[in-house]
DNA sequence: TTGTATGCGTTATCAT
DNA sequence: ATGATAACGCATACAA
């Protein structure tokens, strides 16, 4: 085993006490024995041993991050501001994939494997409000949400307009020029907060513009990756649209290559925009319009609310509307 | 706070032990005191507190997972995987990022940070082999190398055969009819091994071929993204080749976009063909050919081999070859 | 089969 | 400014 406060303090010659005073700069220390115990510590390499630490004082320094798919590269992205904005506060980061199973979900946060190893969760999961409420009965841990929920009141939350970065996204299209606009990622279950917030900034758009919302234009689609967005343009494409809403930029790259196996072009035959930013979406060809979302901005927000509640528990919750930009690119060109 | 050994034991009115005994399924306990027990920890919603089970066993259930960037499509896979094979074996996984940062990986792995917070480490990184040394000297933690090292027989290790997949990749542009073939991602630090080994496979498919190895075809690359590949290709094209072998898919990514940009086609003029496999390739147009890595594989064999070592350090290193595949798509079809 | 008591390494309280 | 010591919650050696 490593060295402890107790060998340190018997190599100095100095109390248990002051060795812990050392190590955690307390104020009162004499230059003297100071010395004497960085040279104790020096010499035996000792290092703090962080679980005694954290048993007596009830903090990890540590935070969970709930995604749904790791891989998924705007959650890659997001987990990487996560990591970077908490190792600026001192904290690290575990990461816990749902895998889209809501059981698990549910599991990962009500279920025992996540007691107290962590000093609070951020959540970016694809719940309903119900369950979100139910969590927070069974729950005292510091709990943040970070992505695209309805506001509640009851939790710290970072999310972006949703229904605004929706709207962005088809009025972009119809100032383009286009008017039969189809969309991808509307789902069945009006309890979960993005599709359905899209899906209204979707509907505001066109209704704005005067154009009747055609339902056999909106494919539903649960997951949300490239496959899904081929497979449902697929379908789509018999219906004749000049564009595509994307509610992401994964839906929206496989949509543009179920258009070219179609033998159509992008843009002009059908106009492709998607939400995210991703990375890839910039280098695809053509390149992705997209709305882009603030990661680093929500990760920082979201540990800012998150290490204030752990702080004081008893901080009214914030709410904060993180910011969007349409980005228009060449997948929506006007022709 | 939450309720502790001790609440239970007293509303049961049996010894700690006992309700211990309870919590950790010991084998003899009489059904009459069990059901009491349980009785009063589901009365008190009672959970085991795993920071002071870890202190007292020296168990945290955790392992680190350290890679350069989280949102590199093959790292974050693999982390999907790992956390996953993780999971399976009852290990939580957090993750590292080392941002590139040479001094920050060292730090990582030898910093006062790491100590105890883990069972083990996973290290997917880009260090060279003294400093794997030094690391092995400085740590007692089981720590597994994963990704694509030298062998050394003092870690356990997964890793491809990136000679033997750098050759499959150029073998194959070859077969195809290209000569001219360019090569991004070398780099000038030889201590390296993943570049060093797939410039190695290069130059023996070239000279097997009997094509004499053209320097100026062979563009470094530090870093492995989209826009390093994108620059090389600007640069490589005044040369003229007919194929690009990348070091990664990212880097593919980039090249076929510069290539576009150059007014060329791919595969007819240049052909692409990266390393890695991940989806943003299937689905681009054209489709990168690549050399798939068994990420899954990997992940498993890494902490099958860590899990041995927590459990018995003594054992001896194992070393695996991973298997890798090479992927004929369009971005490589003949002409 | 169950109870008692000790210690894991730290922080913090109470002295001095 | 520093020393002695009591928790933090659990697992386990030792007793019964």
């Amino acid at each position: 085993m490593s060295a402890t406060l107790r060998d340190v303090a018997e190599k100095a010659g100095v109390s248990i006490r002051t060795v812990s005073n050392v190590v955690s700069d307390y104020a009162h220390v004499s230059t003297r024995m100071r010395e004497r115990v960085l040279a104790a510590i020096a010499e035996l390499d000792y290092r703090p041993n962080p679980i005694a630490r954290t048993l007596r004082t009830g903090r990890t320094g540590m935070l969970a991050l709930v995604v749904p798919e790791i891989d998924v590269p705007y959650f890659s992205q997001l987990a990487r501001d996560v990591i970077d904005a908490a190792a600026e506060v001192g904290y690290r980061v575990m990461i816990d994939q749902t895998g889209n199973d809501h059981e698990r979900e549910k599991e990962l946060l009500l279920g025992e494997n996540r007691t107290m190893l962590f000093d609070g969760i951020l959540f970016s999961p694809l719940v309903t409000r119900a369950e979100l409420l139910e969590m927070k009965r069974a729950t005292t841990m510091p709990l943040a949400l970070l992505g695209e929920h309805d506001f509640d009141g009851r939790f710290d939350h970072v999310a972006i307009d949703n229904v605004a970065a929706a709207r962005d996204a088809v009025d972009h299209l119809l100032a383009s020029g286009r008017s039969r606009i189809a969309a991808i990622g509307a789902q069945p279950d009006e309890e979960f907060a993005t599709p359905r917030q899209r899906t209204a900034g979707y509907e505001a758009a066109l209704e704005a513009a005067g154009i009747e919302v055609d339902p056999e234009l909106m494919r539903p689609s649960a997951h949300y990756g490239r496959i899904d967005g081929y497979e449902a343009t697929v379908e789509l494409l018999r219906m004749r649209p000049d564009a595509i809403f994307c509610y992401s930029d994964l839906l929206a790259m496989g949509a543009m290559r179920a258009i070219f196996d179609a033998g159509l072009r992008v843009p002009e035959d059908v106009a492709v925009i998607g939400i995210d930013d991703i990375e890839e979406g910039r280098f695809a060809r053509p390149s992705l319009s997209t709305v882009s979302l603030d990661t680093p901005f929500i990760a920082r927000e979201a540990i800012r609310a998150i290490v204030a509640r752990i702080d004081d528990p008893s901080v009214a919750p914030t709410q904060i509307v993180a910011p969007h930009r349409l980005l228009p690119r060449e997948s929506t060109a006007a022709v």
